[in-house]
DNA sequence: CAGCTGTATCTTTTT
DNA sequence: GATACAGCTG
């Protein structure tokens, strides 16, 4: 039996059949794209176009990768197991695997989240000179990620025409800390991005080897691409152009972590024979709610445009209520999941709430917990990021790569043995003058002079269990080598016996988690017969997305953020926090572009709604643990009111009772005006590298801005007596000096 | 070296 | 209002 595409629209079914060549499909929210992607799929696997082994698919989770994989699977029944398919991320680390030594590393190496790269940064900064207190690790962090984002290299960077201090340092910390994550044999989130690409471009034969391998590729959400993914993509496609892209311009809500708005726009200038196919018809949502978000969207300025329609019942208003402050929120949110609950027979798997920051989580769940309603939370608290979890998954990665010292300090006095700081630096140091790494410079600690044999002793049985272990895991599975691993290093009785019941009973049950999910992977991998390695399991770990850990079959509500919410739906969704300054987010430097971003992220949000959907705003809402007043979202100007249903639980007369309060105009202006560094005409501006006079300190120089207006905190060297102050710009009285 | 205590910073979104 | 870190004491 051949593959039927009669459950596709005709638009969809010639998506489906364009099988050669650059093919763009534009799929609107709702409009069966991922139906489509899954067809396509099938379709070239099924009328013998392409092998499963010659087909590379990108997706945003791995979830979706898994989705999509079992319903091939259902419509052709063939073993398409050769099928690459997962995100970026997990496709370049698997190719990374196979290529590594090409590279300078070794196949087993580890991947660091930003807990490791900010540990690497310290350790890295701590030799050069870098002032410290005025730039943390963490902020090195995030520049040093835009930065690769942008696959901008460290000679990239002493050309660019910067003035902002850390610039300065930048280039020496990148190589440094390259040398660094080399030495260690890892590779952090985004060398994933970056290495397959300069291994193309210094290993051509390489290159050639996967460009001819894949001959059809395959990218959801291509909106949501950066550079470095763009022309990983480019170079595996050049000579063939058997590129499928699917996306939505009003749904790239990553354009803060690099993502390019152009990848998409700029699609058929890159492929000048491609094929544009528009799904337009939405299949998921009522008509008012599609029309509001419609509404919405139009306002922005940088988009292709589409007309995107349904043919569904109008459906419910949309509810707008204005709460007195986030309390009442989550206590109006449990009202109407009850209302859903009772008068439309939802239940709690059909309700989602959103919300633009993972803070705003805590109020909801306390409120959803009061009321007995289950919940499920999407992100926030990851379980991989839970202490007990995290050290024991530290230990692992030593186990696979002894190089790894960053997990190896991380774990070297956990459960306490005595082995302190000073300890740690001595080994270090020697590690460093003999050219050997940490892991080694263990075995030999006897021949360090400084530390007494005693302490010898204990580095000396530490390293041997460890080394014990890596005999072991050639030796045990996965799930024994963790389980003899957590009893034989006192972690379970460290945590059995540290703390009181209650935690020691959940970190305890957390960790039977951690054996459960590495038995689980072990036989799902077996059955496909891949690799069941420690290796694959920490890769797969390292690489989760929030919402790949997310039981969407318990009966339980969904909180997410809005960013995570990109791709689902649900029968009723809330989306919180309606105000300005939270959505939209204002960051120092506001331009048009994140203002669009933002309200694109309302159109996702919007768009999950099948048949109900909520939109709230909190006239005060704490912040920082201060109660502090709002102003309505100038979004909710651009819902056409006769699509809303408005209530309030607030006494507040007026304008404010429809959500405006001011003008749309005044809160454009005020989006962009609020903060201290934009503005032009202010003597009172100040300016990173500005020379400053303080009555008391003397003459400075500016460091940095946070915040923005007069409450913005200023940092500011003053070279008389060399110190560093924060100022609030209000109370400071600083002047600014002229050049 | 370990454990305690006070303080700073955090809250944008994530692989 | 938590958590990570620095700094101090035993």
């Amino acid at each position: 039996m051949s593959l039927n595409l009669n459950a596709l629209n005709d638009e969809q079914k010639k998506a489906v059949e364009a099988v050669e060549g650059p093919v763009l499909i534009l799929a609107g929210a709702g409009s069966g794209k991922t139906r489509t992607l899954t067809y396509r799929l099938a379709y070239l696997i099924d009328k013998k176009i392409a092998k499963p082994s010659e087909i590379l698919a990108v997706t945003f989770t791995n979830k979706a990768a898994r989705e999509m994989k079992s319903r091939i699977d259902e419509l052709i029944k063939k073993d398409i197991s050769p099928l690459w398919i997962g995100t970026f991320h997990s496709i370049c680390a698997r190719l990374l695997r196979i290529e590594a030594e090409n590279l300078g590393f070794s196949r087993n190496y580890t991947i660091y989240d930003v807990d490791d790269q900010v540990r690497a940064i310290k350790k890295v900064i701590s030799t050069l000179s870098v002032p410290q207190q005025l730039y943390s690790a963490k902020l090195i962090q995030s520049r040093l990620s835009r930065l690769k984002n942008q696959l901008l290299y460290p000679d990239d960077i002493e050309n660019l025409d910067r003035k902002d201090g850390l610039y300065e340092y930048m280039p020496d910390i990148y190589r440094e800390y390259q040398k660094y994550l080399q030495e260690n044999n890892a590779l952090d989130f985004d060398d994933l991005l970056i290495k397959p690409t300069e291994l193309f471009d210094n290993h051509p034969e390489i290159k050639k080897k996967y460009a001819s391998k894949f001959n059809y590729v395959f990218v959801d959400e291509y909106q949501d691409t950066n550079k470095a993914q763009y022309l990983l993509i480019k170079k595996l496609v050049e000579d063939h152009e058997n590129i499928c892209v699917v996306g939505d311009e009003d749904q790239s809500i990553y354009g803060w972590r690099g993502a390019d708005l152009n990848n998409i726009l700029n699609f058929s200038k890159d492929f000048p024979k491609a094929k544009i196919y528009k799904l337009e018809e939405n299949y998921r949502s009522n008509k008012f709610i599609l029309d509001a978000a419609n509404s919405v969207v139009q306002h922005n300025q940088e988009r292709i445009g589409k007309n995107l329609w349904t043919n569904r019942d109008d459906g419910d208003r949309i509810k707008l209520y204005a709460s007195k402050d986030d309390l009442d929120e989550a206590k109006h949110i449990v009202e109407k999941i009850h209302d859903e609950m009772y008068t439309k027979k939802r239940s709690f798997k059909d309700i989602a709430v959103l919300y633009r920051t993972n803070a705003q989580s805590r109020v909801l769940e306390e409120a959803l917990h009061k009321n007995a309603i289950s919940y499920n939370i999407v992100g926030s608290i990851k379980f991989y990021d839970r202490k007990e979890i995290k050290d024991i998954i530290a230990y692992l990665k030593i186990i696979v790569n002894p190089a790894d010292s960053i997990s190896l300090k991380r774990i070297v006095n956990f459960p306490l043995r005595g082995i302190g700081d000073t300890t740690i630096s001595k080994i270090e140091k020697f590690a460093e003058i003999e050219g050997i790494k940490l892991f080694d410079a263990m075995g030999r600690v006897n021949d360090i002079a400084s530390i007494s044999p005693a302490m010898s002793a204990r580095v000396v049985e530490f390293h041997q269990l460890i080394n014990k272990f890596i005999g072991l895991n050639s030796k045990l599975s996965a799930v024994e080598l963790v389980s003899t691993l957590t009893s034989e290093t006192g972690i379970m009785h460290h945590y059995k016996t540290e703390y009181d019941q209650y935690e020691s009973e959940s970190r305890v049950a957390n960790i039977k988690e951690l054996f459960n999910s590495i038995e689980q992977f072990c036989e799902e991998r077996a059955k496909e017969k891949k690799d069941v390695s420690l290796t694959a399991f920490l890769e797969e770990v390292s690489l989760l997305t929030d919402v790949d850990t997310w039981n969407s079959d318990s009966n339980a509500v969904t909180l997410m953020t809005l960013h995570a919410a990109k791709g689902l739906e649900f029968k009723v969704v809330f989306i919180t926090g309606l105000e300005m300054n939270l959505l939209p987010l204002q960051r120092n430097s506001a331009n048009i572009r994140e203002l669009e971003e933002e309200r694109r992220l309302l159109y996702v949000g919007m768009t999950r709604a099948e048949e109900n959907l909520y939109l709230s705003y909190a006239v005060t809402r704490r912040k920082y643990n201060q109660s502090q007043s709002t102003i309505p979202s100038l979004f909710l100007d651009e819902l056409p009111q006769e699509l809303l249903e408005f209530s309030s639980g607030t006494e507040q007369k007026g304008a404010a009772k429809k959500g405006k309060g001011r003008s749309r105009k005044k809160k454009i202006e005020s989006y962009f005006d609020h903060h201290g560094s934009s503005q032009v005409s202010d003597d009172m501006c100040f300016k990173i590298g500005q020379p400053v006079y303080h009555a008391t300190f003397g003459k400075g120089q500016v460091l940095g801005i946070e915040g923005s207006g007069d409450k913005a905190k200023i940092t500011v060297h003053f070279k008389d007596e060399d110190i560093v102050k924060k100022l609030i710009k209000q109370y400071a009285n600083l002047s600014a000096v002229e050049n």
